[in-house]
DNA sequence: AGCACGCCGACT
DNA sequence: GTCGGCGTGCTC
């Protein structure tokens, strides 16, 4: 009798079941079955031979679908390899990441709900003809070769024409964008080259849709998947490109569940597949930029940067303004900007505000000077202005807004700093216009289309929190904009920080006119991030902070990773013990922490960094780690690889 | 005793 | 994920 080990998309291992000889010449890896699983029948996929049938009361699989494998070689190569790099000991888990449920349980493939016609077309623009670009590309393609290219881009229209340019005829290709609305904008592109072969794939398509959508890509009907993450795992056969457009965008990470990044993925897919894999980004990720520095990833930068003439001529003025120096009429608002707002409007130009802050200001006792901070946080609240509420922006806490201090008892609260409310009050003062205002509470309240195209009509001035930056796509582009409080981003306790806000920052200049102005207000003007960013030199600001991170051994000169547990087992003597004893004989192995933060529950949730120079350092430590902590039952522990 | 409910561990 | 085992606690 034969067998086979089965992996089911659960939190669970591999199982073994028997075979019966009818079936035994289709049990290939990663064919999809039917078997039998807690009196229920169940599909799953086929992960092999089993090294020693030992298990007893084996029962047989009851049904092999399909005809060739639904998890080609390089896909199960991936479910291990992820299995194994972010320390899932169940790869039944990795399985339920990969694949969409439709494709282990039938959902009625509902007819085609009238789906929306394609919202976008082209647009005119488009033609690209850097042939050297292409050119050396294509050359890998056609060479079946595991190569990856980082393409430095001048413009997300250049990202979008050069992948729809390299598309190989008649092959597989998975083109990666970071969010559900690059779709409709990519997607002309893509369909004037492959037509019918490309399908869409996302979290936002309806079970029916998905279901629709495998069942074309595992047919082969399409062969081209343009989607966000989870298209990463497409059950394509022979992959020779994969594309991950804006790969910088932090939208590739996943936020819950099994933590990865789909950007890291492709590269390793693209290396078992054996295919080409094209990250591009107007400002690549520091991670890419240092590996094309060590010649892991091969660097193409356009000519266009030489032409450094065209660049200034083209690309926005950033400002940098010193708001401990400027006038401000209103908290976060100068002086200079109101000005040049004003002079924008006046030639009827859009213009935009960016203010990272919600709410509408903090609370200050003018008597002693002390803010109105959360008790279980230790962080100032926020006053909402229209339910005269203090809100937790970090526990989400809610209370009525006190009338008097709580230190002091003096009954003259002021408002302090100004989030988005305040500055919206403000704006409405000083210009006498009503502002779009766009931020997440907003979106709760009415459903604001995913594209803010049409809705910024006849607006001119546009007030949001970045989660406007990362929407806007109006062809109309700005007069000028102004980032309120730029030291909200420079303040996180992240070591990308500095990153981020470059590419929040040099984001924004992409939907100035030529001849605009970004003003940045600042009160730390004399940060190294804002002499690159005002020159629109993102390799100098690269290199500046390659040394940084460097010096102080962050990624990528280290690898991280960050573990989280709770329950009732947890205490910190224990947790003590445990780090002492991971630390003890490995110099190499640096644990931060650990840090203690509450949970909604009422308990306590404890949370450690580990750093190391090494992978394999890192990765067997953590293993260790998970051993020793293994001795305490009751325990929630979360890993978090490259957080 | 008899049954509802919820938690937890196993599933081949 | 889903089922069944087992403990708790309430009711007849």
């Amino acid at each position: 009798m034969e067998f086979v080990d089965v992996l089911f998309p659960i939190n669970l291992g591999p199982l073994t079941y028997k075979c019966t000889p009818h079936l035994i010449d289709r049990a290939l890896p990663g064919m999809l079955v039917s078997a039998p699983l807690k009196n229920q029948t169940t599909k799953g996929i086929i992960l092999g031979r089993p090294s020693k049938p030992e298990a007893k009361g084996i029962k047989a699989i009851s049904d092999i679908h399909g005809e060739s494998p639904l998890l080609e070689p390089p896909l199960l190569k991936l479910l291990n390899w992820m299995a194994d790099y972010y320390i899932i000991a169940n790869k039944g888990l990795v399985l339920k990441n990969m694949l969409p449920q439709e494709t282990f349980r039938k959902v009625k493939a509902r007819k085609a709900s009238a789906s929306p016609a394609p919202p976008f077309s082209k647009g005119g623009e488009g033609g690209f003809d850097d042939e050297n670009t292409l050119s050396r590309i294509n050359a890998s393609i056609s060479k079946k070769e595991y190569k990856t290219f980082l393409v430095h881009a001048p413009s997300p229209l250049y990202e979008t024409a050069m992948v729809a340019k390299i598309l190989p005829q008649g092959k597989s290709a998975i083109i990666l964008v970071p969010e559900i609305v690059h779709i409709s904008h990519a997607l002309p592109f893509i369909k004037e080259i492959a037509g019918e072969r490309v399908c869409v794939l996302h979290s936002g398509l309806s079970k029916g849709q998905r279901s629709e959508a495998m069942e074309k890509i595992i047919s082969g009907k399409c062969n081209v998947v343009l989607g966000t993450r989870m298209a990463v795992f497409a059950p394509l056969k022979n992959v020779s490109l994969i594309s991950v457009m804006q790969e910088h965008s932090s939208s590739y990470r996943t936020e819950e569940g099994l933590r990865f990044s789909a950007r890291d993925i492709a590269v390793m897919r693209g290396y078992l597949e054996k295919s080409a894999v094209v990250l591009s980004s107007i400002c690549p990720s520091i991670e890419s930029v240092y590996n094309s520095k060590r010649n892991k990833y091969t660097l193409i930068r356009p000519d266009v940067y030489s032409q450094s003439h065209r660049l200034e001529t083209e690309r926005p003025k950033i400002r940098i303004l010193n708001m401990r120096n400027e006038r401000q009429p209103a908290p976060n608002l100068s002086k200079t900007v109101i000005n040049e707002a004003l002079s924008s409007i006046r030639k009827s130009e859009k213009i935009m505000f960016v203010i990272n802050r919600k709410g509408y200001s903090m609370l200050t006792c003018k008597e002693c000077g002390c803010t109105e901070t959360c008790g279980k946080c230790n962080i100032p609240l926020m006053f909402y202005k229209g339910d005269k509420s203090l809100r937790c922006h970090y526990c989400g806490a809610v209370a009525a807004s006190p009338e008097k201090c709580r230190r002091c008892g003096s009954f003259s609260l002021e408002p302090t700093g100004s989030g988005i409310e305040r500055v919206e009050e403000n704006i409405k003062k000083i210009f006498d216009i009503e502002p779009l205002r766009i931020d997440s509470d907003m979106l709760k309240r009415k459903r604001i289309p995913e594209d803010l195209s049409d809705i910024t009509e006849g607006k001119p001035i546009i007030l949001g929190t970045k989660l406007l930056t990362k929407r806007l796509h109006s062809s109309e582009k700005l007069g000028m904009a102004a980032v309120l409080n730029a030291d909200s981003y420079l303040n996180q306790p992240d070591f990308r920080s500095a990153e981020r806000t470059f590419h929040e920052m040099y984001g924004i200049t992409d939907k100035i006119k030529p001849g605009g102005s970004l003003f940045i207000q600042t009160r730390m003007p004399q940060n190294y991030i804002f002499r690159h960013l005002k020159n629109h030199d993102y390799a100098s600001f690269c290199d500046e902070e390659l040394e940084k991170r460097k010096e102080m051994l962050y990624p990528p000169f280290s690898k991280l990773a960050l573990i989280t547990f709770n329950g009732r087992d947890c205490d910190t003597a224990r947790t003590e013990k445990a780090i002492r004893e991971i630390l003890s004989g490995n110099k190499a192995l640096e644990v931060l922490g650990p840090s203690v933060t509450p949970t909604k529950k009422g308990g306590k949730e404890y949370s450690l960094l580990f750093k190391a120079v090494s992978k394999k350092n890192l990765h067997s430590s953590v293993k260790r780690f998970l051993e020793i902590l293994g001795s305490y039952k009751c325990l929630n522990v979360k890993i978090v690889i490259d957080p």
